[in-house]
DNA sequence: TAGATTGTTAATCGATTAACAATC
DNA sequence: TAGATTGTTAATCGATTAACAATC
């Protein structure tokens, strides 16, 4: 690790869609690819992929392009899905419930061990085996299971606060749904999905579409 | 419009940021602020915020800042927070529903008007005085009603069907939480929301931070 | 007026694209 | 071998940062 040259966060978050793809082309039983075939359908241009891909070493060989399988593993490796993960799902109301229902997760390795809510109406509920819990038994949980990933599906007024209780807790990456913005130290890692930002910069482009013609 | 120069997608991006801080500082009654300022909430450089407000035009005063809530009304008007929106919902399972359910939208003028399934279990249910219709009834009630913005939350294997659907019917603008990439005429304005590589990307970071130290 | 902070131009930095030699 | 396509270096493009004159 650490080889010097930093990957800028654009190629992690392009290595995904060539993993998709990488994914498509396998069940449909092609097992060979190029860089200017996965242009085609990421939209990416062919130089920008062998540029992302060599960042992280040859996996192709001149002449012939990139066997599919094989690079869809190396890119799994570099993503880190070659193992599994262990994550809870704080906050189980719409959102929590639509992440720990998502069978595609649990197929890449992702398992949901428990999910935690203050709600009454919700603890003891079950989603896929898991019983709802309460909120109140996070640190004991923490403290007696390991955990990989937390997802945070709170309302914003308290996302600060639980999510400091799970750094307490020994939680080291969180995926925040909450549409605020959390301090964290900085060795956690933290990705925020923001839906109301998605939406404002959707109505945006709709609006200008609209106005131009 | 059309003002030459094209505004970068990475700016429109920080809009909503700067929107929703400012929305903060109003509300606990700060009705002036500085780039300065803006770049310690915000963690972008005050040289930056300052350059992408530049694009829409001089909101501030040299020597005293900005005034918080005209900056904010301002903002709002370039995203197009200034009017009303019609959004149906297309799948109504448990992120239809928490979209549905999420108060924040109703507050910046996001109208739910209506949401669609296919499953029996759900068609006929109640989501915030709305029933769910089942998704056969979409074609006519596109003909009858206005809609501006259509929800995707379908599984993937359809959603590229109903997608096409929805462009049939009129719609301008999609907002696609399916984990796939869609195929639309260039006119139609997409958003994706694609949770599995955002999920990959947390992943990434987090395998790297643990294996560095 | 003096101090502050903008608006804007210029400099830097980084990411994307183009080109091509290496080689399968 | 000839053809194809990579890996990689160089050129270009665009976005961010720095600097400072304008001005409130």
């Amino acid at each position: 690790m650490d080889k010097s040259k930093k990957i800028s966060t654009a190629v992690i978050r392009r290595l995904p869609k060539y993993y998709r793809y990488l994914g498509e082309l396998s069940k449909i039983g092609i097992s060979r690819t190029s860089s200017k075939e996965l242009s085609d359908m990421t939209g990416f241009t062919a130089s920008q992929i062998r540029q992302d891909l060599n960042n992280f070493g040859g996996f192709g060989q001149q002449g012939f392009g990139y066997d599919v399988s094989n690079l869809r593993n190396e890119i799994g490796k570099i993503l880190g899905l070659d193992r599994k993960y262990k994550i809870i799902i704080v906050g189980a109301g719409n959102i929590g419930q639509a992440i720990a229902n998502y069978t595609g997760f649990y197929e890449e390795g992702y398992d949901v061990v428990a999910l935690f809510d203050k709600n009454p109406k919700l603890i003891g509920l079950s989603i896929r085996d898991k019983t709802i819990q309460d909120i109140d038994d996070l640190d004991d949980f923490l403290e007696l299971n390991e955990v990989n990933i937390a997802v945070l599906c709170t309302p914003k007024s308290v996302s600060q606060k639980i999510a400091d209780k799970l750094i307490k807790g020994g939680i080291k990456a969180i995926w925040n749904f909450a549409p605020t913005d959390i301090k964290l130290p900085k060795d956690i890692v933290l990705e925020n999905v923001h839906l109301n930002e998605s939406l404002f910069a959707l109505t945006y482009y709709y609006k200008n579409k609209i106005i131009n013609d």
